[in-house]
DNA sequence: TTGTTATGTCGTATATTTGCGACATACAAC
DNA sequence: GTTGTATGTCGCAAATATACGACATAACAA
C-alpha cells in the first residue's frame, strides 16, 4: 500500500507552481493588469482601486516583489511600482511550454480527444 | 486614510486566479504532464510517480477534477484519468492573453523597459 | 461466500494564506 | 521641533491548503 516514492518534484515545476501562485489571487492579477495599463508606474494609488485595505494590498504588493515580478522606487514620499517585464517575458514562455505540452497531441480547436 | 471600494473583481480575473491556484502546487504541475506525456491514461500509478501519499494525490486529482481540467472514467476496477483539452485550450489563451497584456508595450527581449 | 486490489472519503493535525487594525518609519512642509 | 502624508511591518483571527492514517466502497477472482 505504501508506494516507493523515487521522483521529486522538478526544479521546472516547483518554478512554475511558484509563479502561478502569484497569480492565484485576483488581487494580485488585477495588480499586474493595473500596472501594465498604467504606462506610469502607480504607488498607493493601486490600494484605492483595489476592494482591499492598504495593508493587504501591501502585502500582496511584497508578495509580488519577493518574486521580482513588480519592483519599487521609492521617489519622495511615494513608492514606484513597475512590471519586471524581464521576468514576465519568461514566465510567459514557461507557461506557454508547459500548455504546449498539455494540450499537444490535441491540437487546440473543438475536437474532444479525450481517448480513455 | 479608508479609501473608496469602488471596483471588484472581474469574473475573467477571478477565472484566471482559480486556474493559476490549480497550477500553484508542484503536485498538480507533474500530475498534469503525467497525463499528457501518456498517451494512455493512466491511473492510480499517478500516486506511485509522485513523493506523495496515495490519499494526498487523490485530493490533488479531486482539486483538478473539480475544476474540471481532468477528467475520470471507471474501467473496472481502475480509474482512468485523462485531460481535458479543450478547456486546457482555453485557459492556455487566457494566461496567453493576459501575458500579452503585461508584457505589451515591453517586447519581449533583451531590454530592461522599466520606465520608473 | 471470502479475500484481494484499486479508489475514494473521513477525520485530524499542521502549515500557509488572507485580511485588517494598530503601530512604526520616513519624508516633506512649516 | 511639530504636523500631515505615504508606506511598510507587527500581531492576531479566520479561512484555506496540505498531508496522511484509518476506514469505506466497489469490482473482480477463487
Amino acid at each position: 500500500m505504501t508506494y516507493a516514492k523515487t521522483s521529486v518534484f522538478t526544479g521546472e515545476q516547483q518554478q512554475l507552481a511558484r509563479m502561478a501562485k502569484a497569480l492565484a489571487h485576483p488581487a494580485r492579477v488585477a495588480i499586474i493588469q493595473l500596472l501594465a495599463s498604467k504606462t506610469t508606474c502607480i504607488s498607493g494609488d493601486i490600494a484605492a482601486e483595489l476592494p482591499l485595505s492598504r495593508t493587504t494590498v501591501s502585502q500582496h504588493l511584497q508578495e509580488l516583489k519577493t518574486l521580482d515580478l513588480i519592483r519599487g522606487e521609492i521617489d519622495g514620499l511615494t513608492v514606484c511600482y513597475c512590471l519586471n517585464t524581464e521576468l514576465l517575458c519568461e514566465v510567459q514562455q514557461q507557461f506557454a511550454a508547459f500548455f504546449l505540452e498539455a494540450t499537444v497531441p490535441a491540437v487546440c480547436g473543438p475536437t474532444d480527444s479525450c481517448a480513455c
